[in-house]
RNA sequence: GGCGCGUUGGUCAAUCGGCUAAGACGCCUCCCUUUCACGGAGGAAUGACGGGUUCGAUUCCCGUACGUGCUACCA
């Protein structure tokens, strides 16, 4: 049978670390058995629904280079993709359960719930929640007599849905993951299949979908465990209990201080991204930081996100898109979760730019240099300039760090280092110096560095001296890299210009 | 509280009963570099606890502790 897996995220904001790890194991293991990965978008809350964020989601998916084969804009054999323009779909199975008796509708109202759940919090033996214990007493088919509850069907009265779980049945589960693991049925709760508007929940949905779109590996967060038994309930009411998926239910990732699943909030506070690219709140317009636009390389970002979590044993830790796709098994994924380590992540990004060539480097780089710049680069200059700085270079955005003043005067944020030690022996060498440069006929680092180490003989004074002022001079600070080079590619007129500007 | 899942250095982690417990990130020291990095060489730092099973447990089993997830008409 042909493997079929699913991304199935929901429009409702940036695209979390956790949820591009689970499209990347997904497209790996659909890649590494010739199957088809599908992505679903799952909107079926309307009060959390977030307009561009669908839009969002396939940009992110672009970006890492993990396009889906059938989604709601390519199309595919099981359309509609978007869950919104299924409805008829989960009524019509909805319907079936309660024909058969494993399901039942509801009307108890948001107060009655809560009214129940406050009577129960007193009991510490039995969970407040709507189960076996509970519905008797609760307003359903299941408590009321069958005129009453047609006559409030007839009037419209706002009614859900909810499942029957059953009391006493040992529900087994063999995870990819996780191993073997039992459930008592009894022990969870008559989600709710349908809701008063409605929409499915995620409970129905699921199942639903993942049968229909021919499912058969179904991979998703560990957050989801505790509903492993309705789903199975679900696909064996439904009569579909021999198609139901292999489950993988992968690590949560967490926070790197403290304990908890990480969020956009930890990201804020703790100064890195958590989503793959920028997104912007539509209601807020408060933009919240990408790793692809605080300079990631998205083959790095997708390197790095592979390793929390999965190892194929060998210690290896940087992999091609080809090398992960042959090398990955859910297998040796890890059941517990890791925290993300943003120092690590960049490391990752930094062997990234190491290993790629200085031509791709600049197409890569030149948005974030003219970003800074304001206008277009000159291209031939930043290839001039990029072997020079690479090594310096963890993000992107480095290369304007390390490089702007290849292209723009610095503002001489070390000035003090000069001023403070500043004396007439250095003002004549400086003076003499430049006055020599402008009749240099040959500009090249070693001609560069001649000339210097000839003025610093004649004048008689160390170079250790002079030599951190005329970085400072050309950089701005005591950073870079070797000052004669730096001189060499910024020009004559320039050079002579940054080192007028502090001998006057 | 109940239920599920997890637990090897600060972090990510290897090990499928023989351990003097890999490797990576980070940290520290030194070298290189008349800057800052890169790079190179070293270093500190680990099996939650208690019982079993076994000739032998980090590895298998059981408790405890701790962590984490769920306990919505959210996913």
């Amino acid at each position: 049978m042909k493997v079929r897996v699913r991304f199935a995220p929901s429009p409702t904001g940036g695209l979390h670390l956790g949820g591009v790890r689970t499209v990347l194991y997904n497209y790996l293991f659909a890649r590494a058995h010739g199957g088809d990965f599908i992505l679903r978008i799952e909107d079926t809350d309307q009060s959390r629904y977030v307009a561009g964020a669908e839009q969002y989601i396939l940009d992110c998916l672009e970006w890492c280079g993990l396009t889906p084969d059938e989604s709601p804009v390519i199309g595919g054999p099981h359309a509609p993709y978007r869950q919104s323009e299924r409805k008829a779909i989960y009524h019509k199975y909805a319907a079936q359960l309660v024909e058969q008796g494993n399901a039942y509708y509801a009307f108890d109202t948001p107060e009655e719930l809560e009214r129940m759940r406050q009577d129960h919090r007193k009991d510490e033996h039995t969970p407040a929640q709507y189960d076996h214990n509970t519905r008797t007493k609760m307003r359903n088919s299941l408590s009321m007599p069958e005129a009453d509850v047609k006559a409030l069907l007839d009037a419209g009265t706002p009614h859900v849905i909810r499942i029957k779980m059953p009391e006493n049945v040992n529900i087994h589960l063999t995870d990819m993951i996780c191993g073997e693991m039992t459930f008592d049925s009894g022990l969870s709760d008559d989600k709710v299949l349908l809701k008063a508007d409605g929409m499915p929940t995620y409970h129905l949905a699921v199942v639903v979908d993942d049968y229909l779109m021919g499912i058969t590996h179904a991979f998703r967060g560990q957050e989801w465990l505790p509903s492993v038994p309705v789903h199975v309930m679900l696909w064996e009411y439904l009569g579909w209990g021999k198609h139901m998926p292999h489950w993988a239910h992968l690590p949560l990732i967490l926070k790197p201080d403290g304990n908890g699943k990480l969020s956009k909030r930890d990201g804020d506070r703790l100064g890195f991204p958590v989503f793959a690219m920028n997104w912007t709140d539509p209601k807020t317009n408060e933009v919240t930081t990408g790793f692809k636009e605080i300079g990631f390389i998205p083959q790095a970002f997708v390197n790095m996100l592979a390793m929390l979590g999965w190892n194929d044993g060998t210690g290896q830790e940087l992999f091609s898109m080809d090398e992960l796709i042959s090398h990955f098994s859910v297998e040796r994924v890890h059941k517990g979760g890791a925290k993300f380590d943003y120092e690590k992540a960049k490391w990752f990004n930094h062997q990234y730019i190491q290993k790629t060539d200085t031509a791709a480097l600049l197409d890569m780089a030149l948005p974030f240099v003219e970003k800074e710049l304001g206008h277009t680069c000159d291209k031939e200059q930043l290839e001039k300039v990029i072997p020079l700085i690479k090594d310096r270079c963890t993000l992107l955005t480095d290369f304007w760090a390390q490089g702007h003043f290849f292209f723009r005067t610095p503002e001489l944020v070390e000035k003090a280092a000069i001023t403070d030690k500043w004396n007439e022996q250095k003002q004549q060498f400086f003076t003499t110096w430049s006055t020599a440069l402008a009749s240099l006929t040959e500009w090249t680092e070693q001609s560069l560095e001649a000339s210097f180490n000839e003025h610093v003989a004649q004048q008689g004074i160390k170079k250790g001296e002079v030599m951190l002022p005329f970085r400072i001079m050309l950089v701005g600070g005591k950073y870079g890299p070797g000052v004669f080079a730096i001189a060499a590619l910024i020009g004559k007129e320039e050079t002579i210009k940054r080192v007028g500007a502090i001998t006057g």
